[in-house]
RNA sequence: GCCGUGGUGGCGGAAUUGGUAUACGCGACGGACUUAAAAUCCGUUGAAGGCAACUUCUUGUGGGUUCAAGUCCCACCCACGGUACCA
């Protein structure tokens, strides 16, 4: 009679007791800690993506299998919950924001919940609560006062749909990452972090992480050093300077005119000696009306103007030389001016095409140079005065010097632009003072709590928070009198760049956490998470380590040693999955039919964590199968005396490989090796204990409501999740006999079965008078004889 | 364009890091049970040829190194991800 496994009862069941029994909670004083993070959600209004359960299975595996290593473990969870998506959503439903989260919270806390992940839930913390955006705002104060904030007027990227400023991190290819609408520039003044005073550290000490180079390479390029010199042109008859950036100093010969951002602030200080400031002032008004995208637009033809009686000189050679503007040069990067080297530069040797400028080629190389393009390798000087015949790489320094130049360094990436324009967000804590101008909130003011006043949370370009009367006004805290408060919210990364300090003493009303927290469980010794992180919330995090290291808060340079990115889940169809394909999978659904484990074990089954891969229900179906011949064996069965010794053999193997794949994070072959292990166990009707229970508590860590209710079937105490790790035995899992593939001029032509420890010699003997094997050498010369033990043997004739 | 990752059966993938390619799972086909279907169980399953034992071919393409290549080297093609005139 087929016993029928009713994973609903049986899961709620085990996660009931495992709540009661409070065998998650972490270690008041760890001795041998490991702290393992998942990246924690939105809580948006459509519920969990079937992406989020592979990588908490993936760390939940992890820290089972820790704990029952001995390990104390710190594994928690928490909401991101302030942040566009969660007031788009709430503006969509026409509800509060805070209603909307909170309800939004309950959903995914029982979804996550049905899982039956290990976690700490006495440390889950909520990032838009006042008791946590408290010490968000609390950060702002600390980097006010380090010198790390700053109030700035600049041209900021604008997405008109969210109606509110945007980090360069949340521009993905011209376009807000949320919408999908188009960017622009718009001038505004906006408080910005000061990333870029880290930009040396965050950039060297990616050596030291255990990320994968893949990672790392998309922070450095994000981050992107260039070494160069910074050189000044004086314009002629004016006391005013150019300076410009450049990496190749030592083309500095060959320079033939000068581009000046469109921005850049010099066109308007020279307007007086533009002759033709009209048309000047025409190309920069179109050029603001370009959007993000268009500006950058992939071979876009060169356009600029030239400055009609501006003329820049050339410091080495006193040269004079015109000067244009052009949105081909950023006013963001460098100095927003260059020198032009139109022979060695592809991008200035394209507009000197189209402007008809000269083209000097200063440097020559052995590789061939086209006529049609510009030479931007290193090379033998030439057309340089006295610097020629020298290796340009050696020229860089001395021309440099020749100009009265400096060499220095510059970096792509951007100080973080912090203010939105938008409710659901912490208040950033400042107050503007008629007397006393801009003045931190003091510490001890702290929340600044988010108005309940205000009915209408719709963008409108300005932050909601100024038409809440209760907010706006306030005292000044240094003279007294009528002040009124900084409306703009902080960006949401600002709160999830501390939050795993938070889950180490979520409670905590003095500190963020406390010094003795911190110093027994961090850093976060692994990290799992999606990939879209990489540049935005990854560095972000390791900035406010940094600044909390400098602080004095603590003694590491990095926050998370080893990261681990888990790949997409794919529709059934292979695209990425998407309400308008309709072709997303509810989680709900999944686990409500197959049940959590059998989920837990399709995902992990589905081939490497970091790989994408397309979801299949026939696949899940297997592994309910297979789950199900588990229960159906370990129904009726009775410990025996039995003992086997190939199955011994194979259960210690089975235990090498399948605790070498946890700490890799291969579970996909550790879940193929408990199957070969299972079919083989399940041709015995009675065993000895030693061969159940280590496979039982191995199977837990992957299915462990469906392990916990057959450990108690068989009449085991206690939880399984609570058991040892079994440990294998080297000796018992070696082969005595072995299966040895024989080859002949490396073709396989037969199989022999021979003692693992046979020497040489003998094993030749034995194979040569093979019948098998005479057939193919008799009549031939045996010109080469090659065995690799336990592995291959290839015999090479004549 | 540049940077990165990857191309293995009908599908997801495995391969001890240079040593029996296709483990494990899905699907498909055949059989058992059933009035029938589902579920379950047993068997077959890379391709081609042969009644057969067996033979030949096969890891994106083309070369190379080696006794031996999915794995190493060179060239190319394709897919995915990142980035976007960064001077």
């Amino acid at each position: 009679m087929n016993q029928l496994y009713n994973h609903r009862e049986i899961e709620k069941k085990w996660q009931d007791k495992w709540d009661n029994a409070q065998v998650f909670k972490s270690a008041t004083n760890p001795k041998n800690k490991k702290y393992v993070l998942d990246m924690f959600p939105y809580p948006s209004g459509s519920g969990l993506h079937v992406g989020h359960p592979e990588g908490y299975t993936a760390t939940d595996i992890y820290c089972r299998y820790l704990k029952m290593s001995g390990f104390d473990v710190m594994h928690p969870m928490g909401w991101d919950a302030f942040g566009l998506p969660a007031e788009n959503y709430a503006i969509k439903m026409g509800v509060h924001p805070k209603v909307s989260t909170e309800q939004n919270i309950k959903n995914f806390t029982r979804q996550v919940k049905s899982f039956g992940f290990c976690y700490d839930w006495e440390r889950e913390i909520n990032t838009s609560s006042p008791e946590y955006y408290k010490w968000s705002q609390w950060f702002f104060l600390l980097l006010y006062k380090r010198g790390l904030v700053y109030k700035k007027k600049a041209p900021v990227n604008w997405c008109n749909s969210c109606n509110t400023v945007l980090a360069n991190e949340q521009v993905v290819s011209g376009k807000c990452e949320r919408c999908e609408s188009e960017v622009v520039k718009k001038d505004l003044e906006q408080w910005f972090f000061k990333v870029t005073a880290y930009a040396e550290e965050l950039l060297s000490n990616l050596e030291k992480l255990e990320w994968s180079d893949a990672l790392k390479i998309m922070q450095r390029n994000w981050i992107g050093k260039s070494n160069g010199a910074e050189i000044d042109f004086q314009i002629k008859d004016s006391d005013k300077l150019i300076k410009v950036f450049t990496t190749r100093p030592d083309t500095l010969y060959g320079a033939t005119y000068m581009v000046l951002a469109p921005e850049h602030s010099l066109v308007n200080e020279l307007k007086d000696k533009i002759e033709n400031f009209d048309e000047v002032a025409k190309y920069i008004e179109i050029t603001n009306k370009k959007s993000e995208l268009e500006r950058t637009e992939l071979n876009k033809e060169k356009t600029g103007v030239e400055l009609k009686g501006i003329l820049a000189i050339n410091p080495v050679n006193q040269k004079q030389i015109p000067v244009y503007i052009s949105d081909y040069v950023l006013g963001s990067y460098g100095t927003g001016a260059i020198m032009c080297v139109p022979a060695h530069d592809e991008r200035d040797f394209e507009f000197a095409k189209k402007f008809n400028l000269p083209i000097i080629k200063v440097i020559e190389s052995d590789e061939k140079f086209n006529e049609n393009n510009a030479m931007e390798l290193s090379g033998t000087m030439i057309n340089s005065e006295e610097f020629n015949g020298m290796k340009s790489e050696e020229a860089k320094e001395k021309i440099t010097r020749r100009a009265n130049g400096k060499l220095t360094t510059q970096y792509k990436i951007r100080d973080w632009l912090v203010s939105r324009q938008r409710y659901w967000g912490a208040p950033i804590p400042i107050i503007y003072c008629d007397t006393c101008g801009t003045v931190p909130v003091p510490e001890k003011d702290l929340p600044v709590l988010l108005p309940d006043d205000i009915s209408d949370f719709r963008p409108t370009g300005k932050s909601p928070l100024e038409t809440s009367p209760s907010f706006k006004n306030v005292k000044c805290p240094i003279c007294g009198k009528d002040a009124r408060r900084e409306y703009d919210t902080m960006d949401g990364f600002v709160d999830n760049s501390w939050y795993y300090y938070r889950y180490l003493d979520p409670k905590n009303e003095q500190e963020f956490c406390s010094k003795d927290n911190i110093k027994n469980w961090m850093p976060v010794d692994t990290y799992v998470g999606g990939s879209e992180h990489a540049v935005g919330h990854l560095v972000y995090s390791r900035f406010f380590t940094k600044v909390l290291r400098d602080a004095g808060y603590l003694d590491f340079d990095e926050p998370f040693l080893k990261l681990i990115n888990q790949g997409l889940i794919l529709g059934e169809d292979g695209q990425k999955m998407s309400k308008s394909r309709g072709n997303v999978v509810n989680p709900d659904e999944v686990v409500n039919e197959y049940g959590a484990d059998s989920f837990r074990m399709y995902e992990m089954f589905m081939g490497p964590l970091e790989d994408s891969k397309p979801w299949s229900t026939d696949g899940i179906k297997g592994q309910r199968r297979f789950l199900d011949k588990v229960f159906q064996y370990f129904y009726n069965f009775q410990y025996g005396e039995n003992k086997d010794d190939k199955l011994l053999n194979l259960l210690n193997k089975t235990i090498k490989k399948v605790s070498d794949d946890i700490e890799n994070f291969r579970f996909n072959t550790a879940i193929s090796s408990l199957m070969i292990y299972f079919r083989e166990l399940s041709k015995f009707e009675k065993l000895s204990k030693e061969y159940i229970d280590n496979y039982i508590i191995m199977l837990s860590c992957f299915a462990p409501h469906l392990a916990e209710e057959i450990w108690e079937k068989l009449g085991n105490k206690d939880f399984v999740c609570l058991q040892n790790w079994p440990k294998y035995n080297a000796e018992l899992a070696r082969d005595e006999k072995i299966k040895l593939p024989i080859q002949i001029n490396g073709k396989l032509r037969d199989t022999i079965e021979v003692d693992a420890e046979i020497d040489e010699e003998k094993l030749k003997q034995l194979i040569l008078s093979r019948e098998k094997i005479k057939k193919y050498a008799d009549g031939h010369e045996v010109l080469k004889f090659i065995y690799v033990k336990n592995r291959i043997c290839n015999i090479i004739l004549k």
